[in-house]
RNA sequence: GGCGUCGUGGCCAAGUGGCAAGGCAAGGGUCUGCAAAACCCUGAUCACGGGUUCAAAUCCCGUCGACGCCUCCA
């Protein structure tokens, strides 16, 4: 049974979806106004190893992740670089996607746009207006009253009273409550507008989400997630405008992932230290990333620095060592290991799902794989054939594949593999003649141009 | 100030009442012409101080420290 934590009750909780074998997920998605960070790529990865463990517990899993392509800081970006604001943000989603598919992040189900769903947020502003949850002063802005919400802080654990030290009204704004938030702006001149009744305007920050949940979900749905940095004021509110317009629960539960720290600190725009996904990704492999995310708990802050990011790497290394060859000269395992390593194989398969059961314990699932790792290469070392290694190792394929791991490296130079594979057949000759110095130099050689070689009693192996 | 999360070996990190997972690094060993890889072995009074309990890293109180949110933020 599949445990989760829900930020909601504060609470791990048996997760059982509103229609049995489906999955209504939501996750925020970006503002498209610059190049992606890491901190975007973490909260990707977390979201994309929950559905594909959904997935592999044999959910039908509906996932949508949204493009908030109209708001101030594109708008802003835009005259500054004096570029359209539209084909700013065109030019950022493709951007994104560009990251996504790079760090294997499957592709939502459904990628809705703010500025593709204005019928939609339009017909829920009037809606609230209708209900008294909201009110439009006169001045081309629509405010939520959050007075007529009574269990408005719900989600966050506050209460109106607390909040108003924080809370201040802009010049120009006409709030009845300083908490209010706008569902609507006034467009000024030469700002993106679209017709509404209330004059032309753009949405406010949060009431597209709403609005795209209820298009492409329903009224209700069984997961949304989001950074922890979400949870107040942009979660809060889109329950408090979904829950008023609907009369019903919103989401079951509320999914939150922790913050990358840099240096002790959370990454973010504001505090100017952000590393954009492109950059990482020409110093290290996807996987690095995602090892990175998977040795600690989604819900806990993640240092991310050189030191823990070679630990990712070699661990990932590790796990690939499971899926090398037999030995060269390999003549079967006995009848007792090989029992051994199918067992191990079984444990492990067990383990893993155990362990993400329980509120998706990645580290606890990927020591279940290292456990599974090893008994690989202990079988190997007794002299396991291909075929004795292959059940265990599709294991290990299969469970890392639920994680997004891609093992196999993607190799661009497979052209040049039967041309290692001759040099290594004369260099073999060479050892046997005992030419070490010249044999050596072979492989020292091909160490620079990234291939490794490994030398048996047997013969050699090598790899990229 | 309010709300919340957290402090586990050199580093990352799981475990939340019953002998402290896993990875990285380090040291020793097996194998090897050497190297690499792989395998084996070695290590923690769980921030500190009280308390509850037969039993506490785990529960309660206090202290210190770190971080997040309260303003746009994944």
């Amino acid at each position: 049974m599949l445990r989760i934590y829900n930020t909601l009750t504060r609470k791990v909780e048996e997760f059982q979806t509103l229609e049995p074998g489906k999955v209504k997920m939501y996750v925020c998605g970006v503002t498209v106004y610059n190049d992606a960070h890491v901190g975007h790529a973490m909260s990707a990865i977390v979201f994309d190893v929950i559905r594909r463990y959904l997935m592999y517990r044999g959910y039908e899993v509906r996932f949508v992740r949204n493009y908030t392509d109209v708001d101030d800081k594109i708008i802003r970006r835009a005259h500054e670089l004096g570029e359209d604001p539209h084909r700013l943000a065109e030019r950022y989603i493709q951007s994104f996607e560009e990251d996504m598919a790079a760090l294997n992040v499957l592709p939502p189900t459904a990628a809705p746009r703010a500025t593709q769903t204005m019928d939609k947020i339009i017909e829920m502003v009037q809606g609230l207006i209708e209900r008294g949850y909201a009110y439009a002063p006169g001045n081309g802005d629509v405010y939520f009253r959050v007075s007529k919400d009574e269990d408005y802080g719900k989600l966050s654990g506050r209460r109106l009273e607390e909040m108003m030290a924080g809370a201040r009204i802009e010049v120009g704004e006409m709030k009845e409550h300083p908490m209010d938030f706008a569902l609507w702006k006034a467009a000024k001149p030469g700002e993106p507008a679209w017709d509404s009744p209330w004059g032309k305007g753009r949405p406010g920050w949060h009431i597209e989400c709403s609005a795209m949940n209820l298009a492409e979900l329903g009224e209700q749905i069984d997961i949304h997630g989001g950074g922890n940095d979400l949870i107040f004021p942009h979660h809060e509110n889109e329950i408090a405008q979904s829950e008023s317009f609907t009369g019903k629960p919103f989401a079951r539960y509320w999914v939150h992932n922790g913050m990358l720290q840099l240096s002790g600190e959370k990454m973010s725009k504001s505090l100017g230290n952000i590393i954009p996904i492109k950059e990482f990704l020409r110093q290290r492999e996807a996987d690095v990333m995602r090892m990175l995310i998977l040795n600690s708990s989604y819900r806990a802050p993640l240092a991310f620095n050189d030191e823990v990011l070679d630990a990712a790497e070699k661990s990932l290394e590790r796990l690939r060592s499971g899926l090398k060859p037999a030995l060269p000269g390999a003549n079967g395992l006995s009848t007792e290991n090989a029992q051994a390593l199918s067992a191990q194989a079984e444990a492990t398969r067990q383990a893993f799902c155990e362990a993400m059961d329980d509120d998706f314990n990645t580290p606890l699932a990927l020591a279940a794989l290292h456990d599974l790792v090893r008994a690989i290469n202990t079988a190997r070392d007794q002299g396991a054939t291909d075929a004795q290694l292959a059940p265990a190792q599709a294991v290990l394929r299969e469970l890392t594949g639920v994680l997004g791991l891609r093992l196999e490296k993607v190799s661009r130079h497979s052209d040049a593999a039967p041309f290692v594979d001759l040099l290594l057949q004369v260099r073999n000759e060479l050892r046997k003649q005992k030419n070490w110095a010249l044999s050596d130099l072979i492989r020292d050689r091909l160490k620079e141009l990234g291939v490794t070689v490994e030398d048996t009693r047997e013969g050699s192996t090598w790899h990229w």
